[in-house]
DNA sequence: TTGACTACCTACTTATCAGTCAGTACCTTT
DNA sequence: AAAGGTACTGACTGATAAGTAGGTAGTCAA
């Protein structure tokens, strides 16, 4: 049911964060599609053009999360959050903001900008849901909101990146530990 | 006063750490050194020999580290290793474990062992300083020393990423975090 | 002083990369 | 039925990537 373009945006996201961006080629998507390079190129141009992609199909992601869980505690929303995190872990992959980190010094101003933006909401979003279960008792803070909001967003992204070294009893621990700072 | 080997494996660690691993070519290195390509493969053949020999670096450089801060006190050690991730946030580079997380799916077997191996021996640190500090009423611990150790490493090396995309006072904000955590 | 070794250089190969362009099949719309 | 747009394919190109073969200048030990 998925246009082409679709499923050039989710398999390039996919090899971007298994990979990283210089590791994967438009043969690595043209192939398992079973279409031609040149069909890529037709919708996305160049490479960076894709990258712009997989940063405005996150952005388009989180803002759709963050509509579902409006309604929900702030506790349950930092919980969902999290967990979302899990789904990318068990899948082996990473978090896009460490991917983009990385190869930062190779991705043009248009991309950093997009990037920026996009991260600066999940950090505001964390921040306010933070604020939001502290001032009703659900939430514990032991910093400014925004900065135990750093320390979460910075905890559970590595932990998507360590327990690729280091196996994955290491990203349960680490979730384990943000909630345990939260609540108790 | 340093050999070839030496500045070849300086420059390409600065170049990991800077564009990535697959963003960096073999005239990368020869340009900038004044010596032809065939020099950098004569001293590393291939480019996961180039890419083991930086991970040896870093092995090699945190246990002169470990040695060096030994008879510190411990949350003098822990510092001393967050001081050490404000100097790689201020040349605008990132962690090596966060470099190689990224592009972990494109490593060879025996890369991802040594940084296995490194990155195991850096939690064990933090691990036994914290638990020193605890134990001497230094430092204060709400979770397991491991859950500690795992949660301050991930902060602080996704804190030299995140820096990159939303700029250098998150890097101060995440460090504080840390050291207000530990010590309260 | 000969022979081996180290640390290169010159010149090359092969593969793959991103990207281009002319052409075409198939819809719509008029 | 003609015209135009969409979504491609086939067949390229030029650049650059990693890697290699063969040669050479300097050092050093026997």
């Amino acid at each position: 049911m998925s246009s082409t373009k679709e499923q050039i945006t989710l398999l390039a996201d996919e090899l971007m964060r298994s990979k990283g961006y210089n590791a994967f080629s438009y043969s690595d998507i043209s192939k398992p599609l079973g279409i031609k390079n040149a069909a890529v190129h037709y919708h996305f141009p160049t490479k960076p053009d894709l990258a712009l992609e997989i940063v405005k199909y996150h952005s388009d992601s989180f803002d759709r999360f963050t509509e579902r869980v409006e309604e929900k505690e702030a506790l349950s929303k930092i919980k969902f959050f999290l967990n979302f995190y899990t789904s990318i872990q068990l899948s082996g992959r990473i978090c896009v903001i460490g991917a983009f980190a990385t190869d930062w010094n190779a991705m043009n101003e248009e991309i950093q900008h997009a990037m920026s933006g996009f991260t600066s909401n999940v950090i505001e979003w964390i921040t306010f849901t933070l604020k939001e279960g502290h001032s009703n008792n659900t939430i514990h803070l032991s910093d400014s909101a925004e900065s135990e909001a750093l320390s979460i967003l910075t905890n559970i992204f590595a932990a998507t990146q360590l327990s690729r070294i280091t196996g994955s009893d290491h990203f349960a621990a680490i979730k384990q530990n943000i909630l345990t700072r939260i609540t108790h």
